[in-house]
DNA sequence: ACCTGAACACCGTTCAAGT
DNA sequence: ACCTGAACACCGTTCAAGT
């Protein structure tokens, strides 16, 4: 029998589509079915409609991808203005560490989205707002603008809190098969082998599941800005020709 | 008419197809066509056979794409095992950045490979073997096990000599897009704007198509491997729980 | 053992047609 | 103005059938 709930499941399709929902559902399914499970029929099925009416909001597949890029990092702009860090002096290092691991955990909740995000062909004016805001600590904390371009292509991804672990492409336990086939082929991997065996001696604790994704990140990304503070401190200029 | 030619358009389908033959053809195709230009039609088109034949010596297209991947690390492996450079003392760097910018160059000739290294969820044995060799640089350079396992972490896909350049994702003129977006938005991202302008007054010949990519790429490589250097020589220690 | 033709399920996308 | 059904070209892949 029908009791009277907020009709969900029963009388959905009321509200007209519109880019931003098309956009939102998108989102939505990539994060619960993974960005292959994106297509125009799905996509279509979620809301409701048929895959043929979303043409009418979206011109293409692309402009689908480009706008759920475009809503991630949105959503990473709106966690970092909310952080207010000052960047003056030795808190530079500080408010841009702290921005990138902000943005990283937003990128946790949508993990196709770096992927995504490298297929694009067009920068998006989000990706553009971030960057000046990262920027702008730098200048602040007083690296020249030379340095500070340096800096940006230095951190590549890492700027925007993700990095690409060889070992873990496709998301899932990579890493684990990765350790497997070292043991396997040990004799051909001496260094390989040698290093897991060490690790596993100084940690016995260390679950050969093995790495911390989160350690590892920071410490790439400290072992950057710390260099690039020693460069702002040593005074470095661009080496002119 | 028909003249006595080596019959390489005219009466090629001689030769038997294979694994190898499949795998190489399909480099070819993505070198010069692109990577989406790789369908299986497509491919046993350049072979002079039918799609469905393709399946006899490749269970599945992904067999392909883990086989090109292999094809090409294996390039980067024959081009490093010919360096051959002492790796004691101080030159553990130098012949680490050789090792890596050697295998940049390759990745350079078929620029279609990061990004389909990345969809690949298994590791391909060259590639372990890659790091092996990688790994066993830093031990004799005097790294720690567990400094030289950090080391791989934080140089990613560096490691394998490219990494992700936010703003030339398509590989073609992103880079002049991004300037032109930037100008175009310059009163809301003062801090690249200013520094696009720093950088053009303090070189006036820089082209606003902008960054030299092997230039950027060999300063972040330097950033990771001087801070490397210096935590060896800290004697920096894993940091226990 | 090696290759192929016909066929299937599934894409993105067009276009004329519905309300 | 907004949505849809039928249709097209193109995927990867299966399977029974050819030599």
């Amino acid at each position: 029998m029908r009791v009277a709930t907020q009709g969900q499941a029963e009388s959905a399709p009321r509200i007209p589509l519109s880019r931003d929902r098309v956009l939102r559902a998108a989102v939505k399914v990539a994060d619960e079915h993974g960005i292959s499970a994106l297509t125009m029929r799905r996509l279509a099925e979620e809301l409701g409609a048929e895959a043929m009416s979303l043409y009418y909001h979206v011109a293409k597949k692309d402009e689908v991808l480009d706008g759920i890029v475009d809503l991630v990092v949105r959503e990473i702009n709106d966690v970092v203005d909310r952080l207010e860090v000052s960047a003056e002096g030795h808190g530079w290092k500080k408010a841009v560490r702290q921005r990138i691991l902000s943005a990283r955990e937003v990128f946790l909740r949508h993990r196709w989205a770096p992927a995504v995000m490298e297929t694009r062909s067009t920068t998006s004016p989000a990706v553009l707002r971030y960057y000046d805001g990262l920027l702008g600590l730098m200048l602040r904390g007083g690296l020249s603008h030379d340095l500070a371009h340096h800096a940006l292509h230095a951190l590549g991804s890492r700027a925007l809190g993700f990095s690409q672990e060889l070992f873990d492409p496709g998301g899932g336990a990579a890493d684990e098969k990765a350790v497997a086939e070292v043991a396997k082929m040990a004799g051909h991997l001496p260094n390989l082998a040698g290093m897991l065996g060490a690790i596993a001696h100084d940690d016995p604790d260390s679950t050969p599941g093995w790495c911390d994704d989160q350690a590892e990140f920071e410490f790439g990304l400290d072992l950057l800005l710390d260099g690039l503070e020693r460069l702002r401190d040593a005074k470095w200029s661009s080496r002119r020709k």
